[in-house]
DNA sequence: TTGTGTGAATCGATTCACAGCC
DNA sequence: GGCTGTGAATCGATTCACACAA
């Protein structure tokens, strides 16, 4: 049983990996059989030979000649990525943008379930979002059993709270939304989403684009580079 | 006026600049003067020498054997993130997302200006959010003048024409949170936002993680990579 | 002594180019 | 003829180490 014994991927395959997860999925649906590196590059905004390292890191999954087997390149990528089963989410912090995440049907979509929605707020407590009750926050050890992706969309002064009350209750990945950096254990990984700091890089480039005709910047996907840090030793 | 003569910076520095900046308009809150590179390193979530490499592009800031002088950074950084009047910000897209980024009070903070709101749905245009009005995306060419930064929060089926209207209209950078590729032309930067896609990457890096104790990975920075493509020659 | 600024070295990621297979 | 898989080359980003300024 040679299974399950290739060297970790590096973090940028890993980020297109979901990428291209998301557009294959699509083609499945539209009931294509096969897509070549060039196709699933235009579509993912990246090039041919980029998509052909990223999956020659699963494997040698294509066929010569023909190209990739949509279904099966589906079938390899979600196992890769750790979507095999419904991973479960809790989401702490029933602001505007929880419920906006709460509400968003795309996730059952991309393997993930939503599991249970917390706020520290008792006004908030018992309202029903997505078919789920919003529960208090001191009951999140109790809910959640085992490990879960834990979204964290509170305001900055309970992010830190909210983490650690992810993390006593096993949650072992952290999507964090508020703009502060969280201390947590090394066993358990994080990634920070602020639009803000989209926003001000955006702003960047403009300014470099105008003024002159002189094209700049191009479209690019949902690209994001995941820096791992080992705990630094005691 | 030796002013404006400087290499264009990294994409990689450009993305931690947008984060120093967020940190160090707390620091400045906070009452502190100077900033070392060691210490704006801890709360941004990257080495000193990282963050000394990054100020060293624009320009010699710091002070030897003192730091960082905190307002002054903060008012290059800014000037070279081409923050300095408001920038104004167009939201396609009122369904929870789009509400949760027009109630969001941080973007003021940090340099942003909500100008209008837009929406397809008849039903939606009128209703009053943050102080604003919905109006119908067939008045998007009217409303904005000139450059601002669209922010795409529509359903896939949506997004491109949602582009295709904000590019007629002037808009030269997109944040764009609907899972798809935009097409545009070569004058107007793109960043994608997917929370499935940050949720794949994390689903990653979980399974890699648990099994054995083997810690994996660490907390990082709203660090993302803007890929920028070239126009390919026709 | 403290902490910046920066070349040199290392590391990783992307692109190129082409051999090999359908 | 078309397209994958992959080493080799290139490019960029991070880390190291240390000279130098306050």
């Amino acid at each position: 049983m040679p299974e399950r014994q290739r060297p970790p991927l590096p973090p940028s395959t890993v980020a297109r990996l979901a990428v291209y997860q998301r557009h294959l999925l699509r083609l499945a649906a539209a009931q294509e059989l096969t897509i070549s590196s060039e196709r699933l590059g235009q579509v993912a905004g990246v090039t041919a030979a980029q998509v052909r390292k990223d999956l020659s890191c699963l494997g040698a999954l294509g066929t010569r000649g023909i190209g990739y087997d949509v279904e099966y390149l589906l079938y390899r990528a979600g196992r890769e990525l750790g979507l095999g089963e419904d991973s479960p989410i809790v989401i702490v912090g029933m602001g505007h943008l929880g419920r906006a995440l709460a509400n968003y049907d795309g996730f059952a979509r991309q393997g993930f379930r939503i599991l249970a929605l917390f706020d520290s707020d008792p006004g908030k407590v018992g309202e029903p979002f997505a078919g789920l009750l919003v529960r208090h926050v001191d009951e999140i050890q109790g809910a959640v059993a085992g490990p879960a992706i834990g979204v964290i969309t509170t305001p900055v002064p309970a992010a830190q709270d909210a983490a650690d009350r992810l993390v006593a209750a096993g949650v072992d990945a952290i999507l964090n939304f508020a703009p502060s950096l969280l201390a947590v254990p090394g066993n358990v990984c994080i990634r920070n989403v602020d639009v803000s700091v989209e926003l001000q890089i955006l702003s960047y480039y403009r300014v470099s684009a105008d003024g002159l005709g002189r094209a700049t910047s191009a479209s690019t996907p949902a690209d994001r580079l995941t820096l791992l840090r080992r705990r630094p030793s005691p």
